[in-house]
DNA sequence: GTTATTTTGTAGTTTTGAATAACAATTATA
DNA sequence: TATAATTGTTATTCAAAACTACAAAATAAC
């Protein structure tokens, strides 16, 4: 059923990764390349690029497989949670998880403690799908380091990490 | 887009960058971490935010003012050029350029050389607008300074750009 | 213990950004 | 000259995200 289309997407991602083409523009960007936002957005979009079409044959959004990580390392944690560990509204991290549950690789159950919460859980396929995503996510990882070079992602992260903190 | 939705978009966003909540969250993301795709991606937010914010009286997106910024330096290019610069689509770059043509702040003027082409320039309007927002922008970047601490913009600046190069 | 408030999940709507396809006019190339 | 490529454009689609409103359940206040 969604099976045809979550294919399509997938491809469609993929061919928009590979089809996107970041290289330096012809028009000099002058002021714009010392901004921090703007080469923050640069690289956002040519790191998702790479995660797309890494993960594309999963058929697993960023978004998606953050919420595998996140129930892989901590089982059983309710919708708020995860939704506001990843900074996604929790209307819309309904939609997120249905398309996770319909594909069998999360499941909802309802606790004893609270019956207006589920806690959330991956199934077998989940884990499967996860160890997958892992595997190719590690040699994402492995490709960003080729780029920034040594020491280049300790510096980066620390960076990024004062950037995403709230005073 | 019409001044009146501009105002409660600007509004809108003004809102969404106050009230959206970056802290540490209570649940430990783990492993996502150490993913420079999800600490970017947390970063850009953050920033975008901020940038949102400072120009919400301006009523200027991030996309809008980069076009601002590069027509005040490089007058008279192609909106082709301007697209392909900022990585916009060219179909998508029209409806932009729109907005800020109706606003007063650019115009499209015909080239003798190439008919299909229009040369893009900053009304006076525009350069007005450019100029607070110029203000505003190095407020912001000094802002961005502070978090990041001495030598953190250079650094993070050549670490970004080795992540957006396309090998 | 009842009332008020907060939390949780949900549905539906809207906005935004970006991707894509199709097209006409013009220019470049074979 | 015939063919191909470029430029701007319209319209459609899609995915992310934001917002509102709501019902059920838990918690706090009284």
């Amino acid at each position: 059923m969604s099976s045809n289309t979550d294919k399509r997407k997938a491809a469609q991602a993929l061919a928009a990764a590979t089809a996107r083409d970041v290289r330096t523009p012809a028009v000099e960007v002058g002021p714009l390349a010392n901004m921090v936002g703007y080469a923050l957005r640069r690289a956002q979009l040519a790191v998702f690029d790479d995660v797309i079409a890494n993960f594309a044959d999963l058929e697993l959004r960023p978004a998606q497989y953050s919420v595998l990580v996140l129930l892989g390392k901590s089982p059983g944690l309710k919708q708020s949670d995860v939704a506001a560990a990843l900074g996604i509204q929790r209307a819309n991290f309904v939609v997120l998880f249905d398309g996770l549950e319909r594909r069998g690789l999360a499941r909802r159950l309802s606790t004893p403690n609270d019956r207006r919460s589920y806690a959330l859980y991956l199934t077998e396929a989940g884990e499967k799908v996860l160890a997958r995503a892992n595997e190719l996510e590690s040699r994402h990882e492995a490709r960003l380091d080729a780029k920034l070079g040594p020491g280049g992602r300790e510096q980066l992260l620390a960076l990024l990490s004062k950037l995403a903190a709230r005073d």
